[in-house]
DNA sequence: CAAAAAATTTAATCCAGATTAAAATAATGG
DNA sequence: CCATTATTTTAATCTGGATTAAATTTTTTG
C-alpha cells in the first residue's frame, strides 16, 4: 500500500511500470487533450483498469505534472549533450535540434507538450515553469554565442527561440511512431529551422 | 428565445456579442487549457454569467467548434491575400507569414490554437480536420510553387509546412497583448522561418 | 408608452469521470 | 509452502462544472 512518493527509486520494476504509464498518457494527452482523455483512456493502452493507476500517482494532475517533469529532462538532455559536444554557436543548435527530436520521436517518445501548465498546483506549476523558462534561457544563450562568435545571424533571440521551440514542441501533434517519417524529421527540421526556405 | 443557428447573420449586435465570446474564449482557452477554463472563467472575463453564453452556443463544445472555425478563417484570409499578391513562391510564404501573424497578434486575436480537435463531436471534428487540412495543403503548394520558380530551397514541403506551422500555431501561447512585441513578431518571424539562422 | 422580442440571471438538476476503500490476486523471499 | 508485500480490481462515492428551465431585466419597435 505504499504510496508512490515513498518508495525507493531502486525499485526498477516499479520504476518501469510508471514509466510505460507516463508514454500512454503523454500520447493520449498530445492527441486527445487533456479534458478529452480520461484515466480510463491512458488505462486502456496499459491493459490496466483506471484506478489502478493511482498506485502510480496522486491523481490525474500528478499524472500531467509527471509528464512534464519527463519532458522537461528530455530537453535538458538534449541542450547538456548539445553543449558538451562544442563547436560554434550554430553547430551546438544545429546538434540540440538533432538530439531533441531525436529523443521525442525515438523510443524515449512521445513526450508531452505542455499545454496545461496553468491547470497544475501551484507548486508543481512552479517547477515546472522554471524548468521551462530555464531551458529557453540556456537555449537563448547559445544563439547568443552563435551571434558572437559569427555563425549565427544577427536576429533577436527571443524571437527566434520562441520560434524554433514553437516548431519543436508542435511536433509531437502531427507526429506518431512511423520510424520511416521519424528520420525524416531527425534529418529535415534542424535544416529547415536553420537555414531557412531561401534558396 | 431564439437558438443561435435559427439566427439572421444580419444581426450585426448578435453577432458582435458573440464574436466578442469567441475572443474571450480563445484567449482563455490558449492560456489555461480546454479543461482548465470553465463557462465561467469565459462568462466572466465578458461581465456575464456562465448560463448567459449558452444564449450564444449551444454547449461547451460548440464554443470550442465556432473558435477553431474563426481561427481557420483567419489563417485561410491571410492565405488568400499572399496569394493574391502574387510574386514568386518565396515572396508568397514571406507575406502569408506577415498576414498570418498580424491577424493573430493584432485586434482580431486572439486566435484559439487548435488542440482540442479530437474531444469535437464527429461532424465539427470532420469539418475542422477539412479546413485544416485544406490550409496545409495550400500552404505546401506554396512552398512547390517556390521551389520550382527557384525561390526557395529544396526541401521536404511537408515537414517544412509542419515546422513553420509549428511555430505560427504556438504563438499564442506565450504572446498576449502588448503591441510593441507584436510588432516585433511581425517583423522577426517572417525573417527567422524564410532565412533560418545561419550567417 | 405598451407590447413583443432579446438578453441575461437565478436557482436547480445532472452527470461523466475523478477519486476512494476494501477486497482480491499476483509476486517474492525466507 | 507460508507469510508478507506488491499490484490490481471491484464497487462505491463524490464533485466540479456543464446544462436546463423558468423568471427577470433590458431593448426594440410600432
Amino acid at each position: 500500500m505504499a504510496t508512490s512518493l515513498a518508495r525507493k527509486p531502486a525499485d526498477s520494476r516499479f520504476a518501469l511500470k510508471r514509466d510505460r504509464m507516463l508514454k500512454a498518457a503523454a500520447f493520449c494527452f498530445n492527441q486527445k487533450g487533456y479534458s478529452g482523455t480520461s484515466l480510463k483512456d491512458v488505462a486502456d493502452q496499459l491493459g490496466l483498469t483506471d484506478a489502478a493507476l493511482y498506485y502510480y500517482v496522486r491523481n490525474k494532475e500528478e499524472l500531467v505534472y509527471q509528464c512534464y517533469l519527463r519532458a522537461a529532462e528530455v530537453g535538458r538532455e538534449a541542450l547538456d549533450r548539445a553543449v558538451a559536444d562544442g563547436g560554434n554557436g550554430f553547430d551546438q543548435v544545429r546538434r540540440y535540434l538533432q538530439y531533441h527530436i531525436a529523443i521525442m520521436v525515438g523510443d524515449r517518445g512521445p513526450v508531452a507538450i505542455m499545454s496545461e501548465i496553468p491547470s497544475l498546483q501551484a507548486e508543481h506549476r512552479d517547477e515546472v515553469l522554471a524548468l521551462s523558462r530555464s531551458h529557453s534561457t540556456r537555449f537563448e544563450a547559445m544563439l547568443e554565442r552563435g551571434i558572437a562568435d559569427g555563425s549565427i545571424a544577427q536576429c533577436d533571440v527571443r524571437m527566434t527561440g520562441n520560434a524554433i521551440m514553437g516548431a519543436l514542441n508542435w511536433i509531437p501533434k502531427w507526429f506518431h511512431g512511423d520510424a520511416a517519417i521519424a528520420q525524416n524529421i531527425v534529418d529535415e527540421f534542424p535544416h529547415i529551422l536553420s537555414s531557412g526556405l531561401k534558396s
